[in-house]
DNA sequence: CGATTTATCTTCGATCTCGAAGGAAGTTGC
DNA sequence: GCAACTTCCTTCGAGATCGAAGATAAATCG
C-alpha cells in the first residue's frame, strides 16, 4: 500500500499549485496573472514547491511574442487520487494524478443495495489493487493523498453523510466519509454523483461560469455550477426529477406525487415503456443502441423525454440563466433526446436567456464523475486550512 | 453641491470598512475573526481608519466575560450615498450614510415612459436637493460617495445597460450608467430592482446565504442570492414571469407566448381581472387594500394569484433548494397570497428541500431594493480595485 | 475582597508580499 | 544583422501581515 502522508503545503502554495493542477497555468506568468500575486512572490512560491518535488520544471512553452516561458508541470510523483462513482448497478473505479488525470479507470458491476458496509469494502478493496498495481509498493511508491466517491443520492455537505436515498436501500444516515476515513486517514470526499458530474464538467467549459449539467440515465438528475462553484444549497440543490409535467397519460411516482418527470422520462421509464411493447432491455445504454439502430418506438419515446426534459429546463434557465446547459448520463448519446430539449428550450424560453445559451452533450463523457470528485479533492487537498470542499 | 472625493481606501482597509459598515462587526477582535487578519494587523488598519475620519471610537459594547470591547462606528461625516428605486408609476429616492442606513427617502410620482435623459435628469435633480438638505453645503458637507439606482427591467451586468425591457418604452440599450456617471465622477450602480431587493433582503436574513426574493408588484420577479452573493447569469437571471402555468382559462401574454404566470398572477393581470367584474382600481396597494377589507372576489383573485406562483417556486424550490423564500414587493402585504405560496410549495416540493425552508413576507419593507443599493454601491465604494460590484 | 478566568487590545521581531528595476531570451521590423 | 520591443523571470529594499507574548479590563467565584 502507499504512503498516506499530507501534502506539504503551505500558505500561498496550495494556490498556486492548483493553478498548475487545473491546467489553468504553465508558467510563472501565467499563475502571477491568475493568482493576484506578484510575479516575485509567485518565483519564490514554485521555488519552494520545486524543491520539495511537487513541481517540476519541463522544458519550455511557445512564446507570445518574448522570451519562452519555462513550463511548470505537477510531478508525477507527487500523488495519486482514488476516486469512484457508484451507480445503481455499476460503479466506475479509477486513479487519478495531481492534475486530475485519469492514470487508470475500470467498470465494475455492483450492487448498491447491498448496504454500506459491504459496498464501502468492496470500493476501498479495488482502490488498493489499483494502487498496487499503478502506484508501486514500498517507500518508492506514489503517496496516496485522497479519496472521494459520487453516489446516487441526497448528500448532506458538512458530515459526507447520505441522507433519504430513493435508489440506496439500508443507506439512509450512513456516515460514508466517517467509514472511508477510518480506513483512509487522509480527505475524504462524499458528493452526490449528479454534482460531481457538474464539477467535472465545468473544467471542460472555460469561461463557462454557470452552469447546468443534466444527469439523464436510469435516472435525472442535475448538477448546478454557480460562479464556477458547485452549488449545493442545503444538499439537495439540483433536483429536477419530480417536477410535474404536462402529459394526457398519468403516472404515480415513488414520491407519492402523480406525473413527476422522472416517472416520463427517466431511463427506468423508458425501459419500462419499451417492456410493456414487449421489448425488454437491461440498461438504458441498450435503449440507445436501439434509438442507433432506428428502432421508431425507441426514438419516438427519447424524443418525447427530451421534450419533457425540455419543458422543465425552461422553467430553469429563464431563472437561473446559464451560460450552457450540459446534457450527460448514459442518455445523452441519444442525439434525439438533445434536439428535442434543444428544440424546447429555445422555443419557450425568453431571447435574453437563450441568447448566447448553449445547449450541448457532455464534453468530458463518462468520467465526468471521477474527474469531478478529482477536482473538489484537489481543493481539500490543496488547501487543507480552508473549508470543507 | 458635495463634494465627490473618492474614499481614501487602500489594501485590506476596504474589507474592515465593509465588515463594520454591513454591521457585521463593532468591535476589533470581531473584525479579527471575521477578516481573517491578525488581530495586530487589524489594530493597525483601524487606527489608520480613525486618524483619517472614516471610523470613530464611540464607547464600549457589552462584555462576553471578559474586558469590554471598544466599539467602532463609521463616522457620520464619512459620507453617503444616494440611491433610487425606479417603478413603473412611481421613484423612491433616498440618501443612505455609509452603514446602508437611510437618513432619507421619500417618494415621488414618476413616468418612466418620459424616456431615460428626461427621467435620469429628473433623478439626479432630485438627489441634489436631498443633498442640499441632507448632507449640507460648502466644503463642510458630508461628501457624496457614490450613486445607484434600480430599474424595472434586464440590466446588462458589465455595461449598466438596460437590454429589452418590456416595461420602459425608449430605454432599451440606453446606457444608464454611463449618463450618471457624466453627471456625477463617481461609483455609479444601475442593476434590475428585484436584484436590488434581493440583495437588500439578504442583509436582513444572516445565516440564510442561499435566498430567493420574489417580488409581487404591478410585475413579478426575483432575484437570487447564491452563497451570499448576487445572482446574475448573464444578466437575466431570475425572471419567473414567463413561465407557462396550468389554469383553465387561456390568456396571451406581451411576450406571444400564451399562458404565462405574469398574465394571470401579476398585480397589473389582477386589477384588470377586477376591472371586467366592475371594480376599478390603479395600484397593487388598493388591491391590498380591498383584501384586507374582505371583499371575496379580491381575495379569491390573490389567493389564486398566490396558489400559481407556488406552483412555479416549486420547481425552483426544488432545483435551487434556498434557506429561504422572501416575499416582497406591494402584494406581499397581503396575506392571503403568502399563505396560498407556502401551502403550495410545502405540498409538493420535496420533504428535502423543505426541511428547514422559510416562507416568509419582507422584514426590510419597502426599502429593500434602496439598501440593497446601498449594499451593492458599498462594495464597489470600498473597493476601487475590486472588480465591478 | 482578591485570585482566577475570559476577552480585548498592543508591542515587537520574524516572515511574507509587493513593486520597481534590471537581466535573460525571445520576436518583429527595417 | 541590428535596434526596438515584448515577454519571462529574478533581485532587492520597503512595507504589510503574522503570531507570540504581554498589558489592560472586566466577569466570576470562593
Amino acid at each position: 500500500m502507499s504512503g498516506k502522508d499530507r501534502l506539504p503545503v503551505r500558505g500561498a502554495q496550495g494556490e498556486l499549485l492548483r493553478l498548475v493542477a487545473g491546467g489553468r497555468a504553465e508558467s510563472r506568468a501565467e499563475l502571477a496573472r491568475l493568482s493576484g500575486l506578484a510575479a516575485s512572490s509567485v518565483s519564490l512560491r514554485v521555488e519552494e514547491l520545486i524543491d520539495s518535488g511537487l513541481l517540476v520544471e519541463e522544458g519550455s512553452g511557445g512564446s507570445r511574442g518574448g522570451r519562452r516561458p519555462r513550463r511548470l508541470r505537477l510531478s508525477p510523483t507527487a500523488g495519486v487520487l482514488a476516486v469512484a462513482d457508484l451507480g445503481a448497478h455499476h460503479a466506475r473505479l479509477g486513479l487519478l494524478d495531481l492534475s486530475g488525470d485519469p492514470i487508470v479507470v475500470e467498470e465494475h458491476p455492483c450492487d448498491i443495495t447491498r448496504g454500506p458496509e459491504a459496498v464501502l469494502d468492496w470500493l476501498a478493496d479495488v482502490f488498493d489493487g489499483l494502487l498496487e498495481r499503478h502506484a508501486g509498493t514500498g517507500p518508492s511508491a506514489t503517496p496516496l493523498r485522497g479519496v472521494g466517491t459520487g453516489v446516487p443520492g441526497p448528500v448532506e455537505p458538512s458530515a459526507g453523510r447520505v441522507v433519504s436515498p430513493s435508489r440506496m436501500p439500508g443507506w439512509n444516515s450512513f456516515p460514508v466519509a466517517e467509514h472511508l476515513r477510518r480506513r483512509y486517514d487522509l480527505p475524504v470526499l462524499v458528493e452526490n454523483d449528479a454534482n460531481l458530474m457538474a464539477v467535472g464538467e465545468a473544467r471542460a467549459w472555460p469561461g463557462h461560469d454557470n452552469l447546468m449539467v443534466l444527469k439523464a440515465g436510469t435516472g435525472i438528475g442535475c448538477g448546478l455550477v454557480v460562479g464556477g462553484r458547485l452549488h449545493r444549497g442545503r444538499g439537495a440543490a439540483g433536483d429536477i426529477s419530480h417536477v410535474r409535467v404536462r402529459t394526457d397519460a398519468s403516472a404515480t411516482c415513488s414520491c407519492g406525487h402523480s406525473d413527476c418527470l422522472e416517472a416520463y422520462a427517466s431511463g427506468a421509464a423508458l425501459i419500462a415503456a419499451l417492456a410493456g411493447q414487449g421489448m425488454a432491455l437491461e440498461r438504458p445504454a441498450d435503449l440507445v443502441a436501439r434509438v442507433d439502430d432506428g428502432v421508431p418506438e425507441a426514438t419516438a419515446l427519447v424524443r418525447n423525454a427530451g421534450r419533457l426534459i425540455g419543458e422543465v429546463l425552461t422553467v430553469l434557465v429563464n431563472f437561473f440563466n446559464p451560460d450552457a446547459v450540459v446534457v450527460g448520463g448514459s442518455l445523452s448519446a441519444a442525439e434525439p433526446l438533445i434536439s428535442a430539449v434543444r428544440a424546447a428550450v429555445y422555443e419557450r424560453c425568453l431571447p435574453l436567456a437563450t441568447r448566447d445559451l448553449e445547449i450541448a452533450a457532455t464534453r468530458v463523457g463518462r468520467d465526468a464523475a471521477l474527474l469531478g470528485a478529482g477536482a473538489l479533492l484537489l481543493d481539500a487537498v490543496l488547501s487543507p486550512d480552508q473549508a470543507r470542499v
